[in-house]
RNA sequence: GGUGCGUUAGUUCAGUUGGUUAGAAUACAUGCCUGUCACGCAUGGGGUCACGGGUUCGAGUCCCGUACGCACCGCCA
């Protein structure tokens, strides 16, 4: 037998008990005659004691243990003469009478503790080593504690979880595939699901009225904090259901899982805001509220003063930070230094203080009359002590992206964005089409996702008013999730695809699998997506979903300690029927 | 595809205006130490300053390029 007790369990009621523990040395500490070890396995850390008075070649072979020995020990379970309160076995200790070392251990590239020396680079490289990191572990635990709870909920829902494939076809809309040959069947390519979508729908029609899957997906794009090229999703479908019905169980099972996980108890409806008043008052489609900070429009106020940059805006709007008058020449310069930034592109930047005495002092002064100004503190119902940010620009909806990094920024400088402070919503009535630069319309969301029965007329006079059934919930500016009521009427659904510029050979080709079982008796169905990395990561205050993801790609997507991606052998490629085409430079 | 920041000891970093033998902490090794728990003390080993080119009497330091890492924009139905 290894081990009686983990490492982690033994308390002054185990006292005198003789156990044996099996684990990994933290560090051995060596005290002349004594020499102290702290055993660490997943459960936490114990310590043992040797001492040569009562067996000198056992502490002599304790004293050369290195960090990461892989060791067996046996002995009695003592009190402490002086007890460690950092720790929960800090009141005991092992006092060894056999000491086995089951494996040695290379020295660490970086040392296996909370505030580890290690950077990213190096911890990916060596994930093994990292995750026996307590700071590590635990987002893990956080994470199977989601899924339990998740599919706790849900069975107890009546979801019932359903395998879908991994290898299917290649769909040209949405986000690029990663594609798989087929041996056999020479020049063709699986493709990796971005989500279950379509198979769930087939679900449906096949009568499993609520299903679930807590489910890998896969995207060829761009790797972000926030986003790996495979992530997870807890995916859901259900029949017979309206948009009302599904934002009422997740809204439950997220309530849920607050309880479960953070024991934090949300006893209020989550708040709802349509997408147009979204981007209206924080130019996001998923904002932080956290903090208010609503933008206020000001072109009825601002515009046509003589101000030339406000004369001849399209839009111009701002900002009130609460108590941030004190920011001083230069911490506006740098703001004003933000927003310019390339990236984020705004030409400047006008600011507004409100003195003690409730007047405003602004950086525009010249322009605008006290009378003008107090105006614009009455809209924003600003107060002695705020401070108000403007921005102007041609285009309104690339303005107010402008001012939502802002709102950001300022909120992230004034402490706003508090990790363990949770402000969810809804955010609803997604357009059910986006103008794309190619210069036609795309579904939003998906070409399944059904518009609002009353906007469907606007389909032949004007799509880009059509709202859909479709919803996401944000948690502090992550959109955690999103879904939709789909199209289960095969006229509507043929239209879409019309109006998305599909022929109906192309949608045949396509969809047409889809299309035929939704002549077969579809039911009325929608469900939504939940991304388990960003709830673990919102959970475990995490800045990056890899965090929370046992063996996660690097920026450039590679795995550095596998080394994957990697170049096929030529005999590889020859059986898949593939020659390589390498542009100039790759 | 693009922007910014970074790359110096095993690791995390410092390195001034371009100037002698590139430092610190930590890790590692050895020795001392009988109540430590970030133990302490002493000694020691450890460097292709990412790579390539350029400027210069002289480059870790300045310039250009490349590679890699991180963050972001585009992209992500």
């Amino acid at each position: 037998m290894f081990r009686t007790n983990t490492c982690g369990e033994l308390r002054l009621s185990d006292v005198n008990k003789t156990v044996t523990l099996s684990g990994w040395v933290q560090r051995a500490r060596k005290m002349g005659g004594m020499t102290f070890v702290d055993l660490r396995d997943r459960y936490g850390i114990t310590q043992l004691v040797f001492s040569e008075d009562s067996n000198a070649e056992l502490c002599e072979k304790a004293s050369h243990l290195g960090r990461e020995y892989v060791i067996q020990a046996t002995g009695v379970v003592s009190e402490r003469q002086s007890k460690n309160a950092n720790i929960p076995t800090g009141d005991i200790e092992i006092i060894v009478s056999e000491l086995n070392i089951l494996n040695e251990a290379a020295t660490p590239p970086f040392t296996i503790e909370n505030n580890t020396d290690g950077g990213d680079d190096i911890r990916m490289k060596y994930r093994y080593l990292d995750l026996r990191r307590e700071a590590v572990r635990k987002n893990l635990e956080i994470r199977h504690q989601m899924t339990m709870e998740v599919r706790r909920y849900l069975d107890s829902m009546n979801f019932i979880e359903v395998e879908t494939p991994m290898l299917i076809g290649s769909t040209p809309e949405g986000a690029r595939d990663f594609v798989v040959p087929s041996r056999m069947n020479p020049g063709q390519f699986y493709a990796l699901p971005q989500s279950p979508q379509l198979f769930k729908q087939l679900l449906m029609v096949s009568g499993f009225d609520r299903y679930f899957q807590i489910v890998k997906c896969f995207r060829d794009e761009d790797l972000r904090a926030d986003r790996q090229p495979e992530f997870t999703q807890i995916d859901c479908e259900m029949s017979f259901v309206e948009q009302e019905d599904v934002i009422t169980l997740f809204e439950g099972m997220a309530k849920h899982l607050f309880k479960t996980i953070r024991g934090v108890e949300l006893t209020e409806a989550f708040p709802r805001i349509t997408w147009h008043d979204a981007m209206k008052y924080y130019g996001s489609d998923k904002p932080d509220t956290r903090f208010e900070m609503k933008f206020v429009e000001l072109m009825d106020i601002m515009k046509g003063h003589g101000f030339g940059v406000f004369d001849s805006a399209e839009y111009i709007g701002g900002i009130c930070a609460k108590g941030a008058a004190t920011y001083t020449r230069k911490q506006l310069d740098a703001l004003t230094d933000f927003v310019r930034r390339p990236q984020i592109g705004a030409k400047g930047m006008v600011y507004a203080r409100v003195e003690a005495d409730g007047t405003v002092k602004s950086s525009v002064d010249k322009f605008y009359s006290q009378e003008v100004l107090q105006q614009m503190k009455a809209a924003f119902a600003a107060e002695a002590g705020d401070l108000i940010l403007i921005l102007s620009g041609d285009d309104a909806m690339k303005t107010r992206k402008q001012l939502c990094e802002l709102r950001l920024e300022v909120a992230q400088q004034l402490g706003l964005r508090d990790k363990n402070k949770f402000s969810c919503l809804w955010v609803v009535d997604f357009p059910l089409f986006e103008y794309s630069e190619e210069g036609r319309y795309m579904a939003m969301h998906h070409p399944f996702t059904s518009p609002k029965p009353e906007d469907i007329p606007l389909l032949d006079t004007d799509m880009g008013a059509v709202r859909a059934n479709a919803y996401d919930m944000v948690i502090n500016g992550v959109e955690v999730g999103g879904g939709s009521i789909r199209i289960y009427d095969s006229e509507l659904q043929n239209k879409m695809f019309a109006l998305l510029g599909f022929t109906p050979e192309r949608a045949q080709q396509q969809f047409g699998w889809l299309l035929d079982a939704f002549k077969y008796g579809a039911p009325p169905h929608g469900g939504l997506a939940y991304g388990l990395d960003r709830w673990v990561s919102l959970f475990a205050g995490l800045d990056s979903i890899r965090d929370c993801i046992a063996f996660p790609k690097n920026n450039s997507g590679r795995d550095t300690m596998i080394d994957a991606p990697s170049v096929l052998d030529p005999a590889q490629l020859d059986e898949l029927n593939i020659a390589l085409n390498l542009k100039e430079g790759k």
